[in-house]
DNA sequence: AGGCAAACTTGACACTGTAAAGATAGCATC
DNA sequence: GATGCTATCTTTACAGTGTCAAGTTTGCCT
């Protein structure tokens, strides 16, 4: 009662619901002008409140941080999941579209990526979390990236092995492609030319699982 | 004459050499504290100089960041390549060692590793590299790391094929692992048991090579 | 109606990067 | 050797940042 299930819908007095319009502000800033043109006080500007409003609503910019990679992380999974659903509904071609979506959400929106998985402990202990694990909430449903990525593995486990090796494997491989063909970074290319690489060495799965080389895709 | 050859050793005037002494100052700051630890101020303070010195050797903090960034990507490849030299010498040891010397780094630096890899375009322009290609510095020798992981793929490129889909492969994987492993981020574990972890994720470099990238996709 | 707690605002402070102008030291030239 | 010059730093100042403490408003509850 007196704290009214925290996550509920709050109905704020002066501005409609400031924690969400905050959380979009510092998304629009952070999607054009990158990390550092994220900012408390742009935030409550482009909110329409005063500077030292969001500290009440996050706790000081980590909870920011924090919540703004929330959302990113639920835009995110809802990216991967409508990929997977567009495509192949075949085992492989469910895997390969999850993969697909990792990297053009990367390409559309490093800036989202970038806060994703570059959420410090302290950013998440400022959110109210502990641990990693139970942080980027949405434990409901099979909207978890993770739990996407995990069931889209499941038929590529072999049995009586741990599934995270195999989870990780193509983890690692979609990530660390995603990561090095940042706009900028390391691997150079327009956009056709890197989906195209990517699929090259996407090709490593093909050997992952039991019925490794055996399928063709 | 204005810029005497300038990476040549130069003799200032009142400190032995600042430049330097400030880059170390910066990665002993970013070693403990992280990213936001990082300051003009402070890496002066350190070196004892005044607050605003730094900001004429370096082009501002942009600067400093990119120069700290190419010392760490010195320190990297070194780290790498005595990886390489102290392990298996077979062509598939010596890309294992490579790959658990990048890991390896990566957790007793992950500062440093945070910042090489994540240098912006800004940054770039501000230490005077264009192109992220020639940012990096240690053309010369063996001594870059990407040269490094370059060589210890060759064996393993099918020949007729790029070799950089290799070597993307194997980098994505390593780096994706990494970077996921980083301590307090999402692969949970000791370091022991995310060292065992990594070599269970790393067979699949096993299937990398000649014989497996004919498979028709 | 009265109180009360939450949602903001206002004002202030320490700290940051950056720029302009002044001091200092080594070097070259005459 | 004296003179000037340039790079190296220092000093000073300013705009912008996050954060804290206090005040003000607003809606709800008793």
């Amino acid at each position: 009662m007196n704290t009214p299930s925290a996550a509920d819908r709050k109905k704020p007095h002066h501005h409609g619901n400031l924690r969400s319009a905050l959380v979009q502000a510092g998304i629009d800033l952070l999607e054009d002008g990158g990390l550092p043109a994220l900012t408390l006080r742009k935030c409550a500007a482009k909110a329409g409140v005063s500077h030292a409003a969001p500290a009440h609503h996050f706790n000081g910019l980590d909870g920011l941080k924090a919540a703004i990679a929330q959302e990113a992380f639920r835009r995110f999974s809802a990216s991967m999941l409508a990929a997977a659903e567009a495509g192949d509904p075949s085992p492989r071609g469910r895997l390969k579209s999850i993969c697909r979506g990792y990297l053009h959400f990367g390409q559309a929106h490093p800036a989202l990526l970038q806060m994703i998985f570059g959420v410090t402990p302290e950013e998440m202990e400022a959110a109210g979390a502990a641990s990693p694990e139970d942080f980027p909430g949405d434990h409901e449903k099979g909207t978890n990236a993770y739990q996407i990525l995990s069931e889209a593995c499941a038929p590529f486990v072999p049995s009586g092995t741990d599934p995270r090796i195999v989870e990780i494997q193509v983890w690692s491989l979609a990530h660390g492609f995603t990561l090095l063909a940042l706009p900028g970074r390391f691997i150079e290319g327009g956009i056709d030319h890197t989906d195209a690489l990517f699929d090259q060495v996407m090709a490593l799965l093909h050997h992952v699982g039991p019925d490794a080389a055996s399928t063709s895709p």
